[in-house]
DNA sequence: GTTCTTATTAGGAATTATTCCGAATAAGAA
DNA sequence: TTCTTATTCGGAATAATTCCTAATAAGAAC
């Protein structure tokens, strides 16, 4: 199937990409700030189109979906106090895990690992 | 609140447990096999509730929705071809990523951990 | 064992998130 | 500019989960 660039789909992809990291309600409530008009199955359909075109990815941490475009590979933190959730360099962490290909028999494609605990900030806070 | 102990939960912890892993569509039908009487809404209560008691926990793969009750610490492996969750050892991948205390100043407190690819009996049969 | 408080239950209604549908629109190839 | 058909809107349909209420029963106190 021919697949055509629309506005819609674009302020979609756009709103994802600004936010960082975006949960479909904080999608919605995105693309209606710039075009109300833009339906909310448009918005769900645009999401899953993005989804399998591999142009976004979905993830969920403690409960919460998140949607995220593909960028440089990074691993996820959040914050248990504050909720933020940030984005971790892979490189560090590549080096202790990313070598790994194989584990009891089977063969490893994908590692996705989530960080969770007391962000940066929060520390800051409680230090005060 | 004082907790009391049904037959009810007990029937949904005892699913959850056999299961091993369960989506909550298996939790139902497995529950049901045993007491079709349960109503949905008491299964999906239980269900909360042993999150709550943290008995049980709740993690997502791949889309997938999968209850499991708590038991020693250990990771996943989702096969990509058979759709299996299989439980990884920890202790051959804390020696890698257990000793992680501190990462870009955030304090980690959990980490968990998800693996996907082929799985030994996948592997097996491609084999042959 | 009996009584009593109140957490829990069944079952259906209500709510919420997501998908489906069909006629109208518009992307983009020719 | 024309033409094909992917995409759109917007509301209906669906599915998953939670809420509600009177009835029940767990388990503490006696």
């Amino acid at each position: 199937m021919q697949r055509r660039n629309t506005d819609q789909k674009r302020v979609v992809l756009q709103c994802i990409d600004c936010l960082g990291h975006a949960t479909m309600e904080q999608v919605i409530e995105n693309v209606h700030d710039i075009d109300s008009s833009i339906s909310k199955s448009t918005i769900y359909r645009n999401v899953n189109v993005l989804l399998t075109e591999k142009v976004i990815k979905k993830f969920k941490m403690n409960q919460v979906e998140v949607y995220e475009t593909i960028k440089e590979k990074h691993y996820h933190f959040m914050c248990k106090e504050c909720g933020h959730i940030s984005d971790l360099n892979a490189k560090e962490l590549d080096e202790r895990f990313g070598n790994l290909k194989e584990i009891e028999g089977n063969q490893i494609e994908e590692v996705e690992i989530y960080f969770s605990g007391i962000c940066k900030n929060c520390l800051k806070k409680k230090n005060n």
